[in-house]
DNA sequence: AGCACGCCGACT
DNA sequence: GTCGGCGTGCTC
């Protein structure tokens, strides 16, 4: 197809630009089509871009009006349901095209750098044929075999040429020269190599009455956006329901997008789904190097990869016949980008792109979001629960431990030691639950009352013992611990306590029991997390203390006592979402007792066993405590009952932050159904030498809302100072600091 | 963002 | 006399 030469090209390019570029098509021969990539002169620079559309005609002036250099692709990188979620992303999140295509796909593309791996061929030119007819060649008999070879074989590699014959070069090269032959760089499809073993039929389970049920209702419509709660305990097979419904979606040559919240927990999920498959699913995550990231994504761009897992940005991942999507843990932060200037949610991307594609999608957790609730209340989603366990093991007892009213230990209650006996005796495994790493949060001194605090943040230091260092966990600022203190000289002392101390003291009071401590300062790789996993799982080590890393994904079958040491930090937040990832952490980490065939107890410490929501967690559950949170946003008017959006800015002045704010704020000129509250600094203002502070929009009218931003973004982009400071939009933001 | 252009201060 | 500081204007 030659294109007409008036053809403007719509291209969209990595630069923080709201509107894409108008361009005259290049010269050179070739298919231009939308989702392919074109070099383009922007500026003085030469730029890769995406063609995002086509016109007749343009509204640049004509002297502005550049031609393209170059087409990359003359096939799809990206098919056109993933275009049109970019776009649909771009405009949600009122951010750039070209950025959000730039977070989109891997970096290989983004540069431009060589799509296709190459190969050279060798074959045999026109003049060759012909002189190989007239017998040219006769008296070189080597040469003359080569070019008959050619003959009947169109090409040949180089691996090919040597085994024709040791020596081939100087045959190649005295043929090249005479124009007989010829050497060709040819693009050739990298399959990425798939270790295939047969489906173990046998390892397929028998599902509960539940599971059944499940499979059965989300394969009951295959071909219509379906959105599916699994509302699944921990332990109760979602997993098992995952791979039954991917199979129908495969069988129906199909493939499935499944999204994770972060790579650590997908080792396990890969093997599951590879045994089950016989292949291995295709993976894309950060940690892929960026050959890895682009094999894997031109594999699910031509449709070779029936299963993709991935994290966050994987949403974005080319597939056109996508037939389902899947999300695991859908409640977890994660996934959600809250860092940098393109902060996006996955799961709600994942939403709309089953919606986009016509597809289903299932979202599945132990303890639904807030919002994913309300979508099921509003008949938006439909819900299926596994509300037993698959190994039948009873729900473990959840109990709350008075620290007011008890002797304790360094931190630990007396019950609490109580209990870890108990179940060390029994040989069980015990589980102990610390969201705090290092060894103390402060460092102070006994007689001038002198804090450690970090110079660049608006944050106390945090011990690190063993590594005799104060760190800053908001900067990472690092300084040598000092032995005395540095105002008065006199002694100092760490204050509260964090996983590093709290291992010191199980020490002491169970010294010869073996204890494994996983959090990012004991586990830093994955040797080591796979270490330390296997010391749980084999039985030697007894005592496992962690921080999230082990709320998260792992099993420990032999785990009957959980022990949760501090609930109290998010009790008292003033973000309003507190509540809920508290009543979540506290849902998951308990979910890790008694999956065998014993019965677990989860022990919860707490000052404050009178608050309402430990309370309520307690008597109702988790179900119960999301159904009186809901109310409770209904009557503050949070989400999901109004829609959020935060303008985020930093400055090296909180003046300017503010000012900048202020202006923004002045600028807008909203209508009465939209409310602006604020500016406000962050509750942790100094972060890193930057002052921080936000301005809230709220609104119960999504629509206006976002039609509002589009107007006024286009004015703050104009306010003078905007070259000082840094901000960004946060749409739906997860949290409000 | 990134790059060019432009106008003022301390250097060979 | 110029090298280079970073303000500001623009990118089809």
């Amino acid at each position: 197809l030659i294109v007409p030469a008036l053809t403007i090209l719509r291209v969209a390019l990595d630069v923080p630009l709201r509107r894409v570029f108008d361009y005259l098509p290049p010269l050179t021969d070739g298919t231009v089509s939308i989702g392919a990539r074109v070099k383009v002169p922007f500026g003085s620079r030469q730029l890769v871009g995406w063609i995002v559309g086509l016109a007749d005609h343009s509204t640049v002036s004509p002297s502005k009006l550049r031609r393209a250099t170059e087409l990359l692709d003359s096939n799809s990188v990206l098919d056109a349901g993933t275009l049109a979620l970019v776009e649909w992303t771009a405009s949600y999140y009122h951010h750039p095209i070209g950025e959000v295509l730039a977070a989109a796909v891997p970096r290989a593309l983004r540069t431009g750098s060589i799509l296709n791996t190459y190969e050279q061929r060798w074959r045999i030119t026109p003049t060759g044929r012909d002189a190989l007819k007239k017998g040219l060649v006769n008296r070189a008999p080597k040469q003359q075999a080569l070019l008959q070879l050619l003959l009947t074989h169109n090409y040949l590699t180089a691996t090919a040429l040597q085994q024709f014959h040791e020596k081939w070069q100087p045959l190649a090269r005295a043929l090249t020269k005479k124009k007989w032959l010829e050497k060709i760089t040819h693009a050739v499809i990298e399959t990425q190599s798939t270790v295939t073993s047969p489906p173990l039929g046998s390892s397929e389970p028998v599902l509960t009455q539940e599971q059944r049920h499940a499979v059965e209702e989300i394969c009951k419509t295959l071909q219509q956006f379906k959105p599916v709660v699994l509302h699944g305990v921990t332990g109760s097979g979602k997993t098992e329901v995952y791979m039954q419904v991917a199979k129908h979606v495969v069988a129906n040559d199909q493939s499935v997008l499944i999204l994770v919240p972060e790579i650590s927990l997908t080792p396990q999920l890969v093997a599951r789904f590879a045994e089950r498959f016989g292949v291995a699913p295709t993976v894309m995550h950060s940690a892929l190097t960026d050959r890895e990231r682009l094999r894997a994504w031109q594999h699910a761009d031509r449709g070779q990869a029936k299963i993709v897992l991935g994290t966050r940005s994987a949403v974005f991942c080319s597939m056109p016949k996508l037939g389902m999507i899947i999300v695991d843990e859908e409640h977890d932060a994660s996934l959600k980008q809250h860092e940098g200037g393109f902060r996006y949610s996955a799961r709600d991307i994942a939403v709309r792109r089953a919606q986009q594609t016509g597809i289903p999608i299932v979202l599945g957790s132990a303890t639904p979001s807030l919002e994913t609730l309300y979508n099921i209340n509003t008949q938006r989603y439909h819900c299926l629960t596994l509300s037993r366990r698959s190994d039948q093991a009873p729900a473990p007892r959840l109990q709350l431990i008075d620290l007011k009213n008890e002797h304790q230990f360094q931190g630990i209650s007396h019950s609490v030691v109580q209990a870890i006996t108990r179940h060390l005796q029994q040989r069980g495994q015990v589980l102990i639950f610390l969201n705090r790493r290092g060894y103390a949060p402060t460092l102070l001194c006994t007689a001038c009352s002198w804090l450690a605090d970090c110079p660049s943040c608006d944050a106390k230091y945090t011990v690190h013992q063993s590594a005799e260092k104060l760190r800053c966990h908001h900067c990472g600022n690092e300084t040598s611990l000092p032995e005395t203190c540095p105002q008065c000289g006199y002694a100092v002392k760490p204050v509260g306590r964090g996983t590093e101390r709290v291992s010191e003291t199980l020490r002491t009071l169970f010294p010869d029991v073996p204890l494994v401590r996983m959090d990012r300062d004991a586990v830093t790789n994955r040797r080591e997390l796979e270490s330390a996993l296997n010391e749980v799982k084999t039985g030697n080590a007894r005592i496992l203390l962690g921080t999230q890393m082990i709320a998260k994904g792992h099993d420990f079958p032999d785990v009957t006592l959980v022990v949760i040491l501090n609930a109290d930090q998010g009790l008292f937040s003033t973000d309003f979402r507190a509540a809920e990832r508290l009543a979540q952490t506290v849902i998951q980490v308990a979910g890790r007792a008694g999956r065998a065939s014993r019965s677990g107890e989860v022990l919860l410490q707490t000052e404050y066993p009178e608050h309402p929501l430990l309370k309520n967690l307690l008597t109702e559950g988790y179900s119960g405590f999301a159904a009186s949170a809901l109310q409770e946003r209904a009557q503050a008017a949070w989400p999901p009952y109004s829609h959020l959006v935060a303008l985020r800015c930093s400055a090296s002045q909180a003046k300017h932050a503010l000012d900048f704010l202020n202006t923004a704020k002045e600028l807008a000129n909203a209508p009465k159904n939209i409310q602006l509250r604020g500016p406000v600094p962050a509750a942790m203002a100094k972060r890193a030498d930057k002052y921080h502070a936000q301005l809230l929009l709220e609104s119960t009218q999504r629509r206006s809302l976002h039609q509002f931003i589009d107007d006024w973004l286009t004015k703050v982009d104009t306010i003078p100072q905007i070259r000082q400071l840094s901000w960004v939009l946060d749409v739906d933001p997860a949290e409000l600091f």
